[in-house]
DNA sequence: TTACCTGCAAAGAGTTTGCAGGTAG
DNA sequence: CTACCTGCAAACTCTTTGCAGGTAA
C-alpha cells in the first residue's frame, strides 16, 4: 500500500507540481497489490466511475506522459488503436489475450533469456520486448 | 522478381478481383528483392511519388486488409501511431530505430529460440514476437 | 447484367494543442 | 506574484464507412 508522500515524490521528481488530480491520477495507478495494464482511455474511466471524479483528458495524458518518462510507467509495444501503459516497470515480458484484448503479465521466470547475436553498427540496445498472443484454444 | 500472374492469383486467392488498382499496389509491395517495411501512408506517398500514380486510401486499407488477412503481408506489433506491415511472411522478429523510426529484420538466426514456459488455461499460442529498440550509441 | 470496386468526402477514434481562468509555491 | 496547471474545445492524425458512378467477369 503507498501513500500520498510517496505519489507526491513521483510527481514532484517528474517535474510535476502535485496537484489534486495528480494525486489522484498516481492513487489509481499505483496504490494497488497487482501489475495494472491501462490505456488513457480507459484510466479516465476508471476515475470517472469508480473514483467518482472527473479529471480532464488534457492533464491524464500529460500526468501520464511525464511518468512515463521519468521511468514510473512503461508503455507497451503492442499494435492496437490506444497505446497501453503498464504499472509493473520490472524487466517482463507480456502475453496479449486476442479474444479479450487484455494484457497478462509474463514474468521473467516463464520465459528462457533471449541473446541477440546481431550487432547493428552504430546502435546500442535500450529494450527488448516480447509479446506473445494467444486466443481460445478450440 | 515477381510478375503479374503472381499477383493476380495472390488478390484473387484473397477474395479480391484484380483490378488496375490492386495490381499496382502488389508491384509495389512484392516486386523487390528486399523485405518491406511499409504503413499504408507511406505506401500511398510511394504510390503517388515512385510510381507516379493515385489510388484512394480506402482502396489501399482495403487491399493491404485483405492481403494482411490472407498472409501475404504481416502486421508487426509495434507501438507507433501509423500501423506497420511487412512483406517478409516468414517467422522472424524485428529491431525497432527509435532515431529514424525505421523497422529492421532479425533473422531466425540472429537470436535464440525463445520458450515459454508459463501456459494459460484454455488459451493457445498465437505467436510470439520478440521488438528490439535501438537508438544511437553514444 | 450483376456483383464488386473506386474515389471522394464525411465520420470516428485516439491524441495533442491553444487558451482563459485557476492554483501551487 | 509568478509560473505552472486545469478544463474545455478545437485541431490533428490515422483509419473506417457510405455512397454514387465505374468496371470486371
Amino acid at each position: 500500500m503507498a501513500h500520498t508522500k510517496d505519489f507526491i515524490s513521483k510527481l514532484r521528481s517528474s517535474s510535476l507540481r502535485p496537484t489534486r488530480q495528480r494525486v489522484k491520477i498516481c492513487e489509481i495507478l499505483f496504490d494497488r497489490e497487482e501489475t495494472f495494464h491501462f490505456s488513457i482511455l480507459e484510466l479516465a474511466e476508471l476515475i470517472k466511475y469508480q473514483a467518482n471524479d472527473k479529471i480532464s483528458l488534457a492533464t491524464i495524458y500529460n500526468t501520464v506522459h511525464a511518468l512515463t518518462k521519468k521511468g514510473y510507467l512503461k508503455e507497451i509495444s503492442i499494435n492496437t488503436n490506444q497505446s497501453y501503459f503498464d504499472t509493473n516497470i520490472t524487466h517482463h515480458h507480456h502475453f496479449f489475450d486476442e479474444a479479450k484484448n487484455k494484457l497478462i503479465d509474463l514474468s521473467k521466470d516463464d520465459i528462457n533469456s533471449i541473446e541477440i547475436k546481431k550487432k547493428i553498427p552504430g546502435k546500442k540496445i535500450n529494450s527488448i520486448e516480447v509479446l506473445v498472443k494467444v486466443t481460445d484454444e478450440q
